[in-house]
DNA sequence: GTAAATAGGACTCATAAGGTCGGAGTTACA
DNA sequence: TGTAACTCCGACCTTATGAGTCCTATTTAC
């Protein structure tokens, strides 16, 4: 199955909402939990996972929150993916994890093919700014 | 994860092999295992399903096997994922399973977006053929 | 000091993927 | 006509991963 995991797409949703903000203006996880219903915990760590990555700048203690920490045109999908994922994403895994991770990587007849496919969403992706989703 | 299953990595190296035979001649899903260091059985249970929906058709009995049914270009790889799969693929939940099998879809603010990517990818994938990848 | 917020590890549960097994049906050929 | 060599098919098991929960620590404004 080709799909995005939830984690990105609270992520996505998540971070779109910061980004709706002026700058200064922190947001909490609860309000966005709150607001498009997602589980708050799980929110939580998919928030600092962006906060880990320098996407977005946390502030805790009372009052604390989550700001933008970039220009939403510098900020792409697939940086907001890769920062989530903790990996790049590829439709086959020797594309992510090297060759060595795919038992038929030598005799494998598909590979160029899929590659192409690959990069194609590669592209879609790194030009998809936070900038436009907003 | 985007990452394609690995039956749908065994089906298209499968199909790719079986199309490189000339008409009339037979593969079995044993040749095909030990050529690519398959299991067997997952391969079997791959071939079948390709079978079942018309894309190759199946010869039982001794000296039996399979053979390409269509020609090679008019065998699109989103036609075997699709074979494969039993659904058609999508990169959020909602664009298979409908608006109902997603809890937030209402409040979705990623979905036009994502939607985009996701008609990138399915182009890439209705446009590339089985003759294009052998 | 306390309330409100993030940080983060440990855990359970559900689902999907990968892989296995056994038996039934089919056909060529001795 | 019997048997070997195949495919077909469904049920099953195991493991990996994703989703979600729980609990505690830490930080900071008031």
């Amino acid at each position: 199955m080709v799909r995005l995991s939830k984690r990105v797409e609270y992520g996505l949703i998540a971070i779109r909402h910061i980004a709706t903000r002026t700058r200064g203006d922190v947001v909490t996880a609860k309000e966005i939990a709150d607001c498009y219903r997602i589980p708050y915990e799980l929110l939580a760590k998919v928030l600092q996972k962006l906060s880990r990555s320098g996407l977005i700048t946390s502030q805790q203690g009372m009052r604390g929150g989550y700001t933008l920490a970039k220009n939403p045109t510098e900020v792409s999908v697939s940086m907001i993916i890769g920062a989530i994922e903790g990996t790049n994403m590829g439709i086959a895994r020797c594309m992510t994890d090297g060759p060595d991770s795919c038992e038929v990587f030598k005799v494998c007849t598909i590979k160029s093919p899929l590659s192409k496919v690959q990069a194609n969403i590669e592209d879609a992706f790194n030009n998809m700014t936070l900038a436009q989703i907003v």
